[in-house]
DNA sequence: TCCCTATCTCGATGGATGTCAAGTTAGACG
DNA sequence: CGTCTAACTTGACATCCATCGAGATAGGGA
C-alpha cells in the first residue's frame, strides 16, 4: 500500500473553475469550448502525441523525436501538433533549430476535473 | 473552506487501471481504445447529451427528455446516443414505451483518471 | 554568401461524419 | 386486430478532416 501525502483541491479554489459536466447540464458555449478540446486529444496519432510529450524526459520533446515515433509524413504529425497547440493542450517554442513542446498542464486538469464526478477532488502530493 | 472526507484511491486499487498518459507513452492499442471515447465526447451535442443525462433527476433521462432540448431531428440525436452508447460512456435500456439512458460512471471515471497528472488520485466521498 | 536541416504552410484528395427525410420496430391501449 | 406514440435504421448529401507532396521559412555552419 504506497504512502499518501494528501494536498486538498476545493473546487471554489480551482482557477478557472472546471465545467462540472456531470452536475449539471453544460450551456452551448460552455460544451463547444469542452468539445474542442476533447475533439483534439479524440484522434489515436494526437493522443499519442501527447502521451509522448507529457512521458518525455524532462517535460519536453523536440518534433524530430515525436516523427520518428511514427511511419507519417512531417507535414501530417505537424498538422497534429497545431491542433493541439490550437486546442491549448499543448505549447511549443523554438531554441535554435528545434522547436520544442509540453503539455499545458492547466488544460489537462481542467478537463480531468469535469470528467470528475459531482464531488469535490484531491489530488495526492 | 468546504469540509472534505477524503477516500483514498491508488493506482493499483483501480480496476481496471486506467491508462497513464500522462506518465508513459501509450501504446498503439490503448491510445485507440481511449481516443474512440475522448472522440466520442468530443462533439457538442454529444457532450450536452451527456451532461443532461448524468446531471438529470434520478441519474437518468429518457429520450423524449433530451430531443426536447436540441432543435435538431430524432435521428440525429439517436444517432449521437448511438456514438455514445458504443463508446461505452452511456447505456439505456427500454421500460415500457420510454427508453432511458444513464452514464456508466467507471468509464467517465477511467477517463478522468487517464489525465489526471502522474500521481495517485483520491477522491473526496 | 550558399547550403543543409528542421519545421511549417498550402493545395489536393479520399474517407469519415453530422444531419435529415422516409421507413421500420417496439410497446401500450382499445 | 388496428392505431397511436417513442425510438431506431436506412440512405443520401454536404461538410469536415487526416494525409501527403511540393514549396516556404528559420536557423546554423562553411
Amino acid at each position: 500500500m504506497p504512502k499518501h501525502d494528501v494536498l486538498i483541491v476545493s473546487r471554489d479554489e480551482a482557477e478557472p473553475c472546471a465545467s462540472a459536466v456531470m452536475r449539471e447540464p453544460l450551456t452551448v458555449d460552455q460544451a463547444a469550448d469542452l468539445a474542442k478540446v476533447f475533439k483534439a486529444i479524440g484522434e489515436p496519432v494526437r493522443l499519442r502525441l501527447l502521451s509522448l510529450i507529457a512521458s518525455h524526459a524532462g517535460g519536453e520533446a523536440c518534433v524530430c523525436d515525436l516523427t520518428d515515433a511514427f511511419e507519417l509524413s512531417g507535414p501530417t504529425i505537424s498538422h497534429h501538433l497545431k491542433v493541439l497547440r490550437e486546442a491549448g493542450v499543448i505549447e511549443g517554442d523554438r531554441r535554435g533549430t528545434w522547436i520544442y513542446y509540453r503539455v499545458k498542464p492547466d488544460t489537462l486538469r481542467l478537463l480531468s476535473e469535469s470528467l470528475a464526478p459531482a464531488q469535490d477532488v484531491a489530488v495526492t502530493a
